[in-house]
This record gives structure tokens, C-alpha cells and sequence, in this order.
RNA sequence: CGGGGUGUAGCGCAGUCUGGUAGCGCGCACGGUUCGGGACCGUGGUGUCGGAGGUUCAAAUCCUCUCACCCCGACCA
């Protein structure tokens, strides 16, 4: 295409207020504009990006036997009450009514409407298993929309359903998901993990999520390089070094004032290691709940939640209210109510923590005999912990979630009634998976990972162009002539890279050369196609590499075929 | 939802403290000179100063309310 007639509006200044580099090079490169808080619309480079990676999803889909098709987003609220997450889901959903007042929804994920058109249609095991999936706008009126288009209220997302007979065809479905995922991520030239992760709201069985490793990312993970052990901080394991043997005197001792770990620990001059910290939180299902862990580590409030509901922090008030101490000085003896600690407290050592008296510590504390819990894991893992599995060191990075594959089981349809006739002849509920990517996540990953100063490095086979050619001297006719003999013979060679012709990009704009160079950078196409008369007196062009920089002078004869060979060389 | 910040030309900003009738750079239009890394000279157009109300002879500036957007946190199928 002719540059002239694309609508790139490039910006030289950088936006203020914005930080993801993703964010503020989708804006200056002309991929995008705002339209409002989480609310974006794609010009035609940006578009031209997420359809290639929607090809990319498309092919691999299809590859592992996924029927396209293409559901509503309005929808009726029955059918979201049938699964009770009209009631669950709150401020997140966007609810509206019909001209009769029928409670309607726009449609944040479509695992309901999916099990609906099953429940109508699938009546028998021969019809199984099933794989549809659909690239469709979702819409969520999120609390915080941020990082441009990472988080957004309106986003399209490829979402597939499986829907299988039994529990093994369910795990045949997730694994091809999983595969097919590598090959996309693999693909569209995304460094990327696949992460242990918390099935949320949407189960309560296995799921993984696909996380893009960049600062700009949302989610913690923890990685263990050494047997590739990766999970989502928020489910994440670890081991963590047992202590030696302490023996303290079982006594109170007179702390005044000295209310964190830190403090104490300081004040005492004992390791941190050696404190219980008691923790009081309410919890909406459970009640008061007294949380213990080791002085040194951090409660995952996740993990806790998954235990005992949704919690909330006690207030000084509610601590003095409902255990008589002041926050500070709570301790793990003595309490009637409900009681969880780390498993990394351990039973045969001593150690320090509230007195349950004002300016006052126990020490000498023994676990499991001075008090008892239930023991289970609360804390968060740090990066200085080995890994559970094989002893190795973790490390632990932000990351950008771009899939997630979740076994859904029959969540889903035995409230929607979506049940067929086995072999044996009795009625089943079908099993289910749901599977997603947000190709505009993607789109964001790559920048985040492929960038430098001067813009845009896209991998090249979501670039929203192959080869782009730079004629400098649009006044001077061999320089034009010769810029649009490569543009029509490149336009015809077939890309075998990536099963369809190159596309190449002429910048015919009567502008100076350094505008031009400026903005092929910005922009990021793969190869840049350099025609100019100062080379063009030694019969030459050149071709260079936006990735590496790296330039290289060809005669004008040998053009094609040295462009075509840098093209495949760059990734 | 809690905390912080910003709204002045298409973009980036100054002007607000101390009230006096709106400015700079870039971009844009036209003319000329330039032409291998966001050119130069000249000319020109550009604003309901986010909105509403109030104080005042006079409000971008002071007061009250409100809206939008950004950042941190909570939340996040």
C-alpha cells in the first residue's frame, strides 16, 4: 500500500501522563487512539496488527479441530441467573433493559450462552466432543481500565469452548488447547510462560494461564529455571529453609510499644524467623479468623481467601471488640476462634508473639502444644524461596496475561440442563473447558518485549507490514522509478513464511528523508527498503534491518532477491 | 471504592500563588529556499481557559459544586 494514502497520523511528542511503552508507542506509531477511559479504536496499522494475529489464532485453532462461529453480546439476563452469576458478578457487568423492561446483559465472557445453544442442541454421545470458538467483542466496566490497551472495558478475545462426554475427553480438549496455544504465542514471537493459575470465577479445577513477561505487566510469576516449575504468584508454592532449634524460656516479656515483628525483633535482638505474626481478619462466610505466619514471610491474601471466603482486615476497634487486645500485641494462645497458620511455623521450635496483653510478648511459644490451628498454606512466596518441586532457585516477574485455559467441568451445564445420552443410555451432564486470548494483549506483549528508542519492533509475522520501501528523493525520477519497480515485483512474490503474498509498504510522501526514516522506525516494519540517489549513483540500494539496525548496500539488479533474503533472515 | 494528580489551540506546555480581558514550541495553510535522520525564512488561521453557579467594575486566575482523564492501591471472566 502507498504510504500517501494510509492514515498513519505519527505523533513526535510523547503523550503525557501515560506510562506503559506499549501505551505511548500504539499512540505516537498512529496504531491506536483513545476514545475514552478503556475504550479504544484501532486505525488502520493497528487493525492491520490484530488481524494478523487473528489469522494466526484462526489457523491454529482450526488446526486442532475448532469450529468458528459467532454469538451475540447482548443477552438475555435469564440465562446468566440460571448459572447465578448475574447475582455473583457485580458492578463488573454491564446490565441494561429492553424496550419491555427484560433484564438484559452485555456479555463479559460467553461460557452461558455456549452451554445454552449445547443444552438445545447436543442430545448424545456421538455428537461429542465439540470445539467451537468465536473472536468476539467482550465488554466489563472495569474498576480501573489501565495500561492502554491491556485493560479495557470493551476488548475483543478469542474464546473457544470444548464440551466433551467425560472427564478424559475434557483433558484430551484442555491439552490440544495447550498445544495450540504454544504454537500461537510461539508464533506471534512472544517470549512467554504457561503459569499455574487461580481458576477465579470461573471453577474450581485445573487452569494455566499464558503470561508475556514485561514490567508493564499486571501479574506477578514465579519461574523456577531449573525444572520450569512457573505459577501465578497468587497459587504459588515454595520451600522455604526449616530453622534450627531455638529453646526459649516460656515467659512474658515487657515490650512497650513495640507492636510490628521488626520492631520486637529489634528490640529483643532476635531474627525475625523466631516471631509468629498473628494476624485478625473478618471474614464475610467464617467470621473473625486469627492467620499465623512465620515473622519473615508475607500472608497471600489469595491463598487465604480461597480457604475462608472473602476477608477484610480487623480495625483496631474490631481487634479491642472482638479479642480484648490491641493490634500489636495479639498472639496466637487463648483465642476461641477460628485459627489458621502457615505450615512453615514449625512444631518443634520456640518461638515469640503477642502476649495478648498490651506492651507485652510471649516468648517460648511451641507450636501445636501451646495453641493449635488448622495448618495450611497462606504465604506468599519470595524470590529468595527454592522451588517445591526440585530445590531450584525462583525468580519472580511481572508478566502480562495474553490466554488462560480453564477446565470448567459441568459448572456450566448442569444449570443451563446441557445433558446428552451416553452409551449406556443414561443422561449426562457434558463436560466443559473455556479457552481465551486477547490479541490486543498480544499486540501490547510484543512491543513491550520488541522496542527500542527509536519505536516499533514487531515480529514479523504480526507486523502490520512485511517491507517497507523508502524512496528519499521523490523529485528525482530514477529514484522513483526504480523504488516502484521493487514495490510492484516484491507486492508479487508469495511469502511462504507466512502462506500468503508479501506485503510491502511505499512511503511516497513528498517529505524530507529524515521524516521518512523517523517514521519507519516508529512504525517498525520488519525491513526497510532504502532507495536514494546518493546510493543510486553506485547502481545500489539498501536494505536494512529495523530489528538490528544493521544495513546493507545491493546492486539495484539483485534488489528483490537480497530484500526477499533479509526478510526471511529477521525474525 | 480509597489515595494522589491533571484539565488553557490538534499535540506538548507557560500563565493561576499576587484578578486587568490569553501566550510559547511543535503541527496546520500559503509562498520561497532546502532535501540521507523529525529543515529554514516569511505570512496566516486556530481557543465556549473541562462544565455550572457564585464573589467582583472586572475571573483562566478567588469560592462552591460537578464532570472527564491519568497514576498508585483495592478489584480484575
Amino acid at each position: 500500500m502507498r504510504y500517501s494514502q494510509l492514515f498513519i497520523p505519527t505523533m513526535r511528542e510523547v503523550p503525557s501522563g501515560i506510562n506503559a511503552i506499549s501505551h505511548i508507542l500504539m499512540l505516537r506509531a498512529g496504531y491506536v487512539r483513545q476514545l475514552a477511559a478503556g475504550l479504544f479504536i484501532f486505525l488502520p496499522l493497528g487493525w492491520r496488527v490484530l488481524n494478523k494475529i487473528n489469522l494466526i489464532l484462526k489457523e491454529e485453532m482450526e488446526k486442532i479441530g475448532a469450529q468458528e462461529i459467532s454469538m451475540p453480546i447482548l443477552h438475555p439476563a435469564e440465562i446468566w441467573q440460571a448459572t447465578g452469576r448475574w447475582y455473583t458478578i457485580k458492578e463488573e457487568m454491564f446490565r441494561l433493559k429492553d424496550r419491555t423492561g427484560r433484564d438484559m446483559c452485555l456479555g463479559m465472557t460467553h461460557e452461558e450462552i455456549m452451554a445454552w445453544i449445547a443444552s438445545k442442541e447436543i442430545k448424545s454421545y456421538r455428537q461429542l466432543p465439540q470445539i467451537w470458538y468465536q473472536i468476539q467483542t467482550k465488554l466489563r466496566d472495569e474498576a480501573r481500565p489501565r495500561g492502554g490497551v491491556l485493560r479495557t472495558r470493551e476488548f475483543i478475545m478469542k474464546d473457544s469452548y470444548s464440551f466433551d462426554a467425560d472427564w478424559e475427553g475434557l483433558d484430551r480438549s484442555y491439552n490440544l488447547h495447550a498445544e495450540a496455544y504454544h504454537r500461537i504465542f510461539t508464533r506471534c514471537g512472544l517470549k512467554y510462560y504457561q503459569v499455574e493459575s487461580d481458576p477465579g470465577i470461573m471453577g474450581d479445577l485445573e487452569s494455566h494461564e499464558f503470561m508475556a513477561p514485561t514490567p508493564a505487566g499486571e501479574d506477578d510469576i514465579v519461574i523456577c529455571e531449573s525444572c520450569g516449575y512457573a505459577a501465578n504468584i497468587e497459587v504459588a508454592k515454595s520451600e522455604i529453609s526449616t530453622l534450627l532449634p531455638s529453646n526459649l524460656e516460656y515467659k512474658e516479656i515487657y515490650t512497650p510499644n513495640k507492636k510490628s515483628v521488626k520492631e520486637v525483633s529489634e528490640f529483643l535482638g532476635l531474627n525475625e524467623k523466631y516471631f509468629i505474626k498473628t494476624l485478625l481478619v473478618i471474614s464475610e462466610k467464617n467470621g473473625p479468623v486469627l492467620v499465623m505466619l512465620r515473622g519473615d514471610q508475607e500472608l497471600n491474601e489469595k491463598k487465604l481467601a480461597r480457604i475462608i471466603g472473602e476477608f477484610s482486615f480487623a480495625t483496631p476497634e474490631q481487634s479491642l471488640e472482638i479479642l480484648g487486645v490491641e493490634l500489636g500485641f495479639v498472639g496466637p494462645i487463648g483465642h476461641k476462634i477460628k485459627k489458621i497458620a502457615d505450615l512453615s511455623i514449625q512444631k518443634d521450635i520456640t518461638y515469640v508473639s503477642g502476649a495478648n496483653k498490651k506492651d507485652y510478648h510471649l516468648q517460648g511459644i511451641i507450636p501445636g502444644v501451646h495453641f493449635d490451628a488448622q495448618w495450611m498454606d497462606i504465604r506468599k512466596v519470595k524470590e529468595e524461596d527454592k522451588c517445591y518441586k526440585c530445590g531450584g532457585s525462583l525468580k519472580i516477574e511481572k508478566a502480562i496475561e495474553v490466554g488462560n485455559i480453564f477446565k470448567l467441568g459441568t459448572k456450566y451445564t448442569e444449570p443451563l440442563h446441557a445433558y446428552f445420552l451416553d452409551k449406556d443410555g443414561k443422561e449426562k451432564p457434558i463436560i466443559m473447558g473455556s479457552y481465551g486470548i486477547g490479541p490486543a494483549r498480544v499486540a501490547a506483549a510484543a512491543i513491550e518485549q520488541n522496542h527500542d528508542s527509536d519505536g516499533i519492533i514487531w515480529p514479523k509475522s504480526i507486523a502490520p507490514f512485511d517491507i517497507e520501501i523508502i524512496p528519499l528523493n521523490m523529485d528525482d525520477e530514477k529514484t522513483v522509478n526504480i523504488a516502484e519497480e521493487l514495490y510492484e515485483k516484491l507486492g508479487e512474490i508469495y511469502n511462504s513464511f507466512a502462506d500468503r503474498h508479501i506485503e510491502v509498504l511505499i512511503d511516497d510522501r513528498d517529505e524530507r528523508p529524515g521524516v521518512k526514516f523517523k517514521d519507519a522506525d516508529l512504525i517498525g516494519i520488519p525491513i526497510q527498503v532504502i532507495v536514494g540517489k546518493k546510493v543510486l549513483n553506485e547502481n545500489k540500494i539498501e536494505i536494512k534491518k529495523r530489528r538490528t539496525k544493521e544495513t546493507k548496500k545491493v546492486s539495484v539488479n539483485k534488489a528483490v532477491v537480497e530484500i526477499i533474503n533479509a526478510y526471511y533472515e529477521t525474525y
